[in-house]
DNA sequence: ATTTTAAATAAAATCGATTTTTGGTTATCA
DNA sequence: TGATAACCAAAAATCGATTTTATTTAAAAT
């Protein structure tokens, strides 16, 4: 986020919010790492109050621990809570297609094959000089079609607590790509648009089954891929 | 929270985020009602920036909703609330229940037939001059059966999730108690005492399609309670 | 050489004061 | 009279400084 972009923001905490949770999801600031708050206040350029008040709101959501007197930390990972994560992810997502589908009239089917239409047409990952990034227009478009299917769910609450899961997944995916690759890409990427399609078919054939199943695959392919760099790297 | 309780705390933030979460899941603090940071801050004994933090998570759990520059104020109820928030809650607690059916030994048994021992020996309200006020050793009670009934569940964010739903549905129920009551309580009592025992049953025979049916009947129609309640003293 | 104690440093937590914004009130003008 | 503008008090947001706590480093002792 740009300075300009956080003079912008309603309020300065918040500025700090969105600046902080966009540096956690990208893994720019690594799981487990010690948050500095008067380093991060310096950086955006306003006081440790603003930050420590973004860290509180990102504590209660699960992207940051607060632990009493010794500060901020940005949430660890595991394979554990990957595993945990995963599996609840599944169960919520499911949930919320389900009332998606009680509720999903033609304009929620028009929003899936849009959405769907916009993601295939853009690459998963870009390399520069060797070095792989997620691209940042695929990953708004992939969170774009997930939510799509969802979209007619009526539920708030469901929908808060679906989004605050992916926006842990998100991480998870993040750090996947930091590391250089042994594993072959391009089965799971074809993978991944074949089960995308067949979501959007799920949806639109009102297939609540089907689309819990491709749900469970797809989401736990994910994982094992993360797991499968993980291991290569080593954390718990 | 007791001035020293506070001070005892690992820290004053979180002395007030106690003391607040404390407030508002009691209704002392009313469902839409400002809250004035000086004033926390003043009644507390510190400063105003610790109460702003402890608000900050507090926004976050959605306990309280927080606006720019127009500060913090008790989340607001409504009946639609109430209905998406028991649909909600019945659809996790019964994933909760089957992962703990899954993983439960004798040991967590045990811990049902005691919580349910423990509940069934004390009121659920207390009359004081007339004034009708729910048993603050009866909620914990309560509290506490609820847990047991899913505590042998391995899934951390599950659990999570579900003490968020559990928090604020609490919120609801204090609400119904503040108000003098037009419905006779003594049947409501009664089926909810049934509801508790056929639950522990449920589980001690390991039958979740009886569980997740109990479930149902028993979160709806505490909501319909409150709604009843709600109805004749006109919240949204 | 390793453990214990003490001092120094770094960071977090807290505070009191200042600035900014809001919401309400009064005054002004068409 | 009704709308608009200027003012004012209250509250929120932000800041800079102080106090407290943890961590590191150095010194002393076993």
């Amino acid at each position: 986020m740009t300075d300009a972009a956080i003079k912008a923001m309603p309020s300065l905490t918040e500025g700090a919010y969105y600046a902080l949770r966009r540096d956690l999801l990208a893994c720019h600031i690594k799981p487990g790492e010690k948050i500095k708050i008067n380093e991060i206040a310096l950086q955006l350029g306003m006081n440790a109050s603003a930050v420590r008040e973004a860290l509180a709101r990102l504590s209660s959501e699960g992207l940051v621990q607060a632990e009493a007197q010794r500060g901020f930390r940005a949430a660890p990972v595991s394979i554990k809570d990957l595993r945990d994560l995963t599996t609840t992810r599944i169960k919520i997502e499911a949930i919320c297609f389900e009332a998606a589908l009680a509720a999903g009239d033609v304009d929620w089917e028009a929003s899936i094959v849009a959405a769907f239409h916009k993601l295939i047409h853009l690459p998963e990952f870009t390399t520069t000089n060797g070095i792989d990034e997620v691209n940042e227009a695929w990953m708004r478009a992939h969170g774009d079609f997930h939510s799509a299917l969802v979209s007619s769910c009526d539920s708030t609450w469901l929908m808060k607590i679906r989004s605050q899961l992916f926006a842990q997944s998100e991480r998870y995916r993040q750090l996947s790509v930091r590391f250089r690759l042994s594993v072959e890409r391009a089965p799971y990427i074809k993978a991944q648009e074949d089960e995308h399609r067949a979501m959007m078919e799920a949806a639109l054939s009102r297939d609540l089954k089907t689309m819990t199943d491709i749900l469970d695959v797809h989401f736990s392919r994910t994982a094992s891929f993360v797991e499968t760099l993980a291991s290569e790297s080593a954390w718990p």
